[in-house]
RNA sequence: GGAGAGGUGGCCGAGUGGUCGAAGGCGACCGCUUGCUAAGCGGUUGUACGGGUAAAACCGUACCGUGGGUUCAAAUCCCACCCUCUCCGCCA
């Protein structure tokens, strides 16, 4: 949510901000509501003292033993006109808030207004023979069961199986590893299910289509843990010595992403469950940058360490999710593909989700202030696994392990031998 | 899922219709004080919205789990829901 008092304060600089991203309610529908929600609130605030005071008056004659009759009738009428109010500005209010909840963040005035490419790491693998695509790569050493997974689920799900599933396994232990040992963050094993609130704090109710939802409980399969750990302080107050508040989860992650079908949708690529550590900051806002950094460091790390080349590229506000204000992905090469695919996407939501879930700080010279979430994959596995099997492939079929994930993985050098 | 108990300020905890934004305690902050490892004394200390201000001060309203209701008046009475704890059931 964005300050509503910085959009009654500067509303011209608002609405540039967001002419910049995709924003479904218009800043002067928003502050002709503010207004009237105002001048509502003065009406209401003064016929309210004078029903205070009358009751007070009706209090003081029984408690001398008075009758007060007469008062009481004639307060019976302030009495109504007051409520009509109540029930007019509380009208009036929940307008408001529906509207500043759709305001999508404001991106941050570094951002571009194009996809920029920042800067590259790794050399891309080269072949002196026809690379596969993963698919095949899967298929011939028995990683995923595709057939499966669609008779048993439905299409684009995937059923990991041997080599594959440790696999999957290996990465999950090896990224946690580094983020919690290294890193510094501290593992959370958050339920995959949340209420509608709380992943509408974290931004995702705005794409409630991409949801999975339960039948018979209001409740969502979240679309990445982001949801859940942005929410680990809800309703608290935060102490400014205690931040940064760094927390890393593995979690499952449920994407319906109708609409999306056609384009690269092909084995892992994007399926509707996928399996991802996240990584999230709460900071001190003077420090968001500095988060900011290390998550991207902490996310560039895990694909240095696998020895997958990647690109840094800065996202246009356009392209970034509803709730972020400056966003940095990180693309892998995936030699099979020959495409870039997106494995981690570094955000500083400012303090808009801490503005909807109500997470403040306080800081050490008293004042209240929302602290900033900053939020990173570190990193997605489906397209790990992709780019580590292509890129990695061999002559004879087999896959060369990373020598990082060897210890996960048995052992072993390689996957097929 | 069933039965019972409970949800009050940063924390603990009192409060069954008006004098309650809420006793008392703890913590924190400020001041004073004291020769013995820190104690004593005094004071201050919630949030949101609106008004006001250069900014404060200040003023108003709301908030005692959430949402409704009764009443001139609700932390207090009524209804629904949510959550926590204990016991039972079910279950990995």
């Amino acid at each position: 949510m964005i300050d509503p008092k910085r959009i009654r304060e500067n509303p011209d600089e608002i609405k540039k901000l967001l002419a910049r991203r995709k924003c479904p309610v218009s800043v002067d529908e928003v502050l002709s509501v503010d207004e009237e929600r105002r001048k509502l609130q003065a009406e209401r605030d003064t016929l309210r003292h004078d029903l205070k005071q009358a009751s007070d008056a009706i209090g003081k004659l029984k408690r001398e033993g008075k009758d007060a009759s007469e008062a009481m009738a004639k307060t019976k009428e302030l009495s109504a006109k007051t409520k009509e109010l109540d029930v007019k500005l509380s009208e009036i209010e929940a307008r408001f808030e529906g509207l500043l909840w759709q305001l999508p963040n404001l991106p941050d005035p570094a951002a571009t207004d194009e996809d920029t490419v920042l800067r590259s790491w790794g050399k891309k693998p080269e072949f002196d023979f026809e690379p596969k695509d993963h698919v095949a790569l899967c298929e011939e050493l028995g990683l995923v069961d595709f057939r499966y997974a669609a008779e048993y689920v439905g299409a684009r799900f995937a059923a990991y199986t041997g080599d594959g599933a440790l696999l999957q396994r290996a990465l999950a232990n090896f990224c946690l590893d580094l983020h919690t040992k290294e890193h510094g963050y501290k593992e959370v094993f958050p339920p995959v299910l949340a209420r509608a609130e709380s992943a509408d704090a974290a931004g995702q109710l705005s794409k409630l289509d991409d949801m999975y939802a339960l039948r018979d409980d209001p409740l969502y399969l979240i679309p990445t843990s982001e949801t859940a750990l942005i929410n680990m302080h809800m309703g608290q107050e935060l102490k400014e010595e205690e931040l940064p508040l760094k927390y890393t989860a593995y979690t499952s992650c449920f994407r319906r992403e109708a609409g999306t079908y056609g384009t690269q949708t092909k084995g892992l690529f994007r399926i509707h469950q996928f399996e991802k550590v996240e990584l999230v900051q709460f900071a001190h806002p003077d420090r968001w940058r500095a988060a900011f950094d290390e998550i991207l460091s902490n996310a560039e790390r895990v694909l240095q360490l696998l020895q997958l080349p990647y690109r840094i590229k800065a996202l246009s506000p356009a392209e970034a999710a509803f709730q972020a204000s400056l966003t940095f992905d990180i693309d892998l090469w995936a030699a099979g593909a020959e495409d870039w695919l997106e494995v981690s996407s570094v955000s500083n939501c400012r303090d808009f989700q801490a503005r909807r879930n109500k997470t403040r700080l306080r800081l050490k010279d008293g004042n209240l202030i929302y602290p900033y979430i900053l939020n990173g994959s570190g990193t997605a596995f489906p397209r790990l696994i992709i780019a580590i099997l292509e890129n990695n492939q061999q002559p004879d079929g087999t896959v060369r392990i990373p020598d990082k994930l060897r210890p996960y993985m048995d052992g072993k050098d390689y996957i097929g031998k």
